[in-house]
DNA sequence: CCGGATCCCAGCGGATACTG
DNA sequence: CAGTATCCGCTGGGATCCGG
């Protein structure tokens, strides 16, 4: 998915990754602590945890608090394109809805 | 991409890999023949093409229909299902105009 | 203990050549 | 024309280790 081969491919670049679309969920949700997302979500590494968090972090969908206690906490929240995400997420569910109905 | 970690990851197993969307909008423009698809599409190997296609066959987007004349044609046209994959699009169209305009 | 960096390997997908 | 076969480089991500 580096390469441009279709003009929505930066979307599917963040979201199409394994794990993106699960943490924005959660992030939705108001898990939004490192720690806590790591213990929420099943199975993910903390290596990928971080990595997402970092590229959603560079593409303005998430922004990084770092709180300077002991044990240091670090926060993450949706900027206000990132809640924007929704609306796409809505489209997929539906559209999944009507797939699984067909498809199984 | 192969571990259910989200509701959703059905459909990114679909639409998140490389060239899904695109050959889904060529056909949606009528470029359905396999051959016209792999001219049309810059730099996708046929390998990749064939895999994608019989990938969305398998699931229910796509119809592969064989024409048996001299030289042989193929021809793939969206189901009733993949048509509806256009919200989707449309949505994340929607959403990347906004979040270039902050993210650029 | 929290957040994250490093190491390493399976699997995706690109290039090329071949078949009915 | 419409694929399949083979080879192989590269990236994603799981396991593991590290700084504070």
């Amino acid at each position: 998915m580096t390469e441009k081969s279709c003009l929505l491919e930066p979307v599917f670049d963040l979201f199409g990754k394994k794990w993106t679309t699960l943490i924005l969920r959660e992030i939705m949700n108001g898990n939004n602590h490192y720690g806590k997302l790591l213990k929420i979500i099943p199975n993910i590494s903390s290596r990928t945890l971080s990595s997402r968090l970092r590229m959603l972090e560079e593409n303005g969908i998430v922004i990084r608090n770092v709180y300077d206690t002991i044990p240091p906490s670090v926060e993450y929240n949706l900027t206000k394109i990132g809640q924007k995400t929704r609306k796409i997420f809505v489209a997929m569910s539906e559209w999944q809805a009507e797939w699984k109905k067909v498809n199984d």
